[in-house]
DNA sequence: CCAAGGCCTGAATG
DNA sequence: ACATTCAGGCCTT
């Protein structure tokens, strides 16, 4: 019996959102900042340190939530294949520099730079009798060379990743406060690290600030709406800010606030169409 | 405000 | 083989 509060654990966890989890057996291990998790089948997470964050949202009301999102045919149909996928809840310093990772780039390499960075920089502990890299702390990061992050195969992004970790450090971003922040307010600040555009704005938003109308447009979505809707379009040809903004304010007045379970529901079912891979 | 080019890197393409 | 293109953007001109 399939109901609203059951987790599909596989389908969440390959859906673009993370990065650095495995799967032994008949468990997902995954790095969340300082913590490990792991997960049973159903959802259930037991962690190397103690975990009181709601890491897979239960505490959102997914049965409003759809029925809010349930818009149109392509939706529901999305919905309906995938129904138990959910947002998560992560570390925002992870989230953050995990997409910062990701621009111009592909799962696969984000996946191995992200890596890279955690055993240079991370620290190594036991959990279940298993060997983890725990995520590098904003300190470290801040303090480290930009040539050896660049050995992590970060490239160009190797001088933001420093940059980003000092803002942390130094507090001119304070993911407590941005927590609590609107949206749009929350936008504006992230904006102003470097390598921070909206798109990877709208992912750390998303997936780590609790900015559930966040909707990351990027290639792939802008694609999946031109395919499915006739209304959203980009008037450039090149995602410009402003065009960005534009196409996201018609998002949220269409979805509502809610909008970005729609975005993981569709990106998740059009690149399944296509078989790309997860992890 | 928009278009165009550059950018680390590695896999895919010709 | 080897060159070119492209990939889940961002920044500068």
């Amino acid at each position: 019996m399939q109901n609203f509060n059951t987790i599909n654990v596989e389908n969440t966890i390959q859906s673009g959102q993370v990065f650095l989890w495995q799967k032994t057996d008949d468990f997902w291990y995954g790095v969340n900042g300082q913590n490990i998790l792991k997960v049973d089948k159903i959802g259930k997470i037991t962690s190397f340190k103690k975990n009181k964050s709601d890491f897979f949202r239960n505490n959102d009301n997914l049965e409003k939530i759809i029925k809010m999102i349930s818009k149109d045919s392509t939706t529901k149909k999305a919905i309906k294949n995938y129904l138990g996928l959910r947002l998560m809840d992560q570390d925002p310093f992870q989230c953050m520099i995990s997409f910062i990772v990701s621009s111009n780039s592909n799962i696969q390499k984000i996946k191995i730079c992200l890596e890279r960075l955690s055993e240079k920089f991370g620290e190594k502990v036991e959990f279940d009798k298993k060997e983890f890299f725990v995520f590098p702390k904003p300190e470290t990061l801040a303090e480290a060379q930009i040539k050896e992050i660049m050995k992590c195969g970060t490239g160009y992004r190797s001088k933001f990743i420093k940059s980003a970790a000092n803002m942390v450090v130094e507090n001119k971003i304070d993911f407590k406060k941005l927590r609590k922040y609107s949206y749009s307010q929350t936008r504006e600040e992230i904006c102003k690290v470097p390598g921070i555009g909206n798109k990877v704005a709208d992912c750390i938003m998303l997936f780590s600030l609790n900015k559930l109308e966040a909707f990351p447009l990027d290639r792939w979505m802008i694609r999946i709406l031109e395919k499915y809707y006739s209304n959203f379009h980009l008037e450039t040809k090149t995602i410009t800010e402003k065009q960005y903004e534009l196409l996201h304010e018609k998002i949220v007045s269409y979805y509502g606030e809610y909008a970005g379970y729609a975005q993981q529901f569709l990106f998740k079912m059009e690149r399944e169409n296509f078989d790309k891979k997860w992890l």
